[in-house]
DNA sequence: ATTCATAATTGGAACGTTCCAAATCAGTCA
DNA sequence: TGACTGATTTGGAACGTTCCAATTATGAAT
């Protein structure tokens, strides 16, 4: 074993590296800041003297100097769910090419965590802060942020009156167009299974639900809407309990994919085959939901898109210094694959004829 | 439409606190770090006039002062995979709790970006970094970061001579387990589905699903290990490929829960019913695992305990400034459920009896 | 030679903390 | 009273950048 001395010594800095260049630091600055105002030849000195001293340049002394830093915040409150992590990998792709890195918070639907990493965040210094509020969020909440001039994006929830920024999906339009298909198909009895109902898209999508009920005149009994956890398991749960019912209804819109995902699971435990002898529809369009089997109609919103797109918005008003709170609600389009029954009934039909 | 002048005061500091208080900027300075040398009254007063003028610690200027940061980072190589968002939740939830928080970046197996991110998350920095390192990362790659006396520890994949701690799980093991138990069930041609070849994880997976076989004198013939992009739509070609063979495999270890899900999906596609038609098993046992149907025998290697104990290895050597490099090698379960088949042929042979 | 413009470089004062050494305070004891 | 405690408090110099204003070098025009 080694003393590994080296290790001991101290950090070079940029004025290590002017005396080693002989040059100052101020002109060290200019070259990291790749200023034009620099001549060529010194400029390449220095960047040499910088590979050979193994300089890393010291992000939290500039962003002292210069009040604002590199670096926005995501906080989302449920990684697990593969919508969450598809928005950030989004959000990451952008803020990464933009040469920001983000720091991400898991918030677990904990309005106290929430608090915690919003104020440490702050404290960090972040130049604008993506949030998918924890339920129960209130505008109060998020005022010392925006207060503070820190843009701030709401993705996925709105909230109301916070004078920020959001970016949600047209969760309506979504649900109305999935029952309208179901409809379509022949289904009289469609249940909307899962999710918590004191949520802002429950309501939006449980909306367009039963709108799209009521303008084909059919029965949209409370009955017929179950919530439950917005996972696998929630959904699980729901078609179990949407079974009970004494008269079952033949197709679902869900909550989300997860939901679906495990109202398909539910229904295999109990030998019925969904696309086939029960109707499944999601919402959101995960990833898995192309590959699973049966391959998950299912209401798209593209999370990754949708990271990207809060990305850029945010870059933007950070670049902006000041900008007008501007809510975006993007469109959302129902792609059909095997859940529903459709390519089946096609299928029989083309047989028939 | 006001001007909001008040949004355009500059920041309010330890000296701002020190004036209102009536204190010197060091009494502040000490009660923001809750030394005990402060007098009650003193605190107390100080305190007000920080939540009275709402105060907000500037962290960057800390960092700058003491060289040391409460931030961590953690570069996984595909957080769309479920396992990798639970290792990453794991970890936030301890170096949350221990007032730290964490860059995340994801790199998608681009070595190239993971250069970018780790440059980055230095001159941010971090007091410490998790990484599962991208496909082909070498030990010179992490040389300047262990250098400068950054700990490191590596999760999910080693890196030989590193020099770093790392924390992997018993691939070998699980996978004999994982065999031992299709041939204890009878199984004689049994596959071995998905992964990239080229990694350490599916080399040592490989190898157990080998060993077991040789034990057993049966086959290993190398047409019955397909690789595959480690992923649901991966798997639903491993099976496909499988499927192609002349004498047709009964059973499958996958190298990942993900690409046993998309097997499921495959096995499907062809109107075979996973767990009774053919046997499969995964590996990792990630959330869905327990919820999906027919529920999928796993080998557990618990994501999300592992990047706790990841973060609290690290968080060990943070505050133990300079610590040995350990390895820790996890232990590994299998958990049995459905897929394997193993409880539909209990339910036959408790019909038979 | 002198002036002027332009290009390139530079010293030094910030930024908001922490931390050291030193100072002040309030008792206590001779 | 004065010296001696222990408990509190406090200036001021760092930390590694950036940025302003000012300086020097270079060359062209007079």
């Amino acid at each position: 074993m080694f003393w590994e001395d080296a290790l001991v010594k101290e950090r070079v800095t940029v004025v290590d590296i002017a005396r080693a260049a002989g040059v100052s630091k101020s002109t060290v600055s200019l070259v990291l800041q790749g200023s034009p105002l620099v001549n060529e030849v010194t400029r390449a000195k220095v960047n040499a003297t910088i590979r050979e001293l193994g300089y890393v340049y010291n992000r939290s002394a500039a962003n002292l100097r210069q009040s604002k830093s590199k670096i926005i915040g995501i906080v989302v409150n449920d990684l697990t769910n593969s919508f969450f992590a598809e928005l950030a990998v989004g959000v990451d792709a952008v803020v990464q090419s933009a040469g920001f890195v983000q720091f991400l918070a898991n918030t677990n639907e904990k309005i106290e965590r929430q608090r915690e990493v919003v104020a440490s965040m702050r404290e960090h210094g972040v130049s604008g802060l993506i949030i998918s509020p924890a339920r129960g969020t209130e505008a109060a909440d998020l005022a010392p942020l925006v207060d503070s001039g820190i843009p701030v994006v709401l993705v996925v929830r709105d909230i109301a009156d916070a004078g920020v920024s959001s970016l949600t999906s047209d969760n309506h339009a979504g649900a109305m167009a999935a029952v309208r298909h179901l409809i379509a198909r022949g289904h009289r009895r469609i249940a909307f299974l899962g999710g918590f109902p004191d949520t802002v898209v429950f309501e939006a999508r449980m909306r367009g639900y039963r709108d799209a009920l009521l303008e084909a005149r059919l029965d949209a009994a409370d009955v017929l809407v179950i919530g439950s956890a917005p996972s696998r398991a929630g959904g699980v749960t729901a078609i179990e309990q949407a079974m009970m019912l004494a008269d079952r209804p033949t197709a679902a819109l869900c909550f989300n994919d997860a939901v679906a995902f495990g109202v398909c699971d539910g229904l295999r435990a109990r030998r019925l085959e969904p696309g086939a002898d029960f109707a499944v529809i999601g919402f959101d369009d995960v990833i898995e939901a192309k590959t699973a089997v049966p391959a998950l109609t299912t209401v798209s919103v593209d999370p990754q898109g949708m990271g990207q797109r809060a990305a850029e918005l945010l870059l933007k008003q950070i670049n902006a210094g000041r900008a007008e709170a501007e809510s975006i609600i993007g469109s959302v389009r129902l792609v059909v694959r095997q859940s529903c029954g459709a390519a089946i009934e096609r299928r029989t039909r083309e047989a028939l004829s």
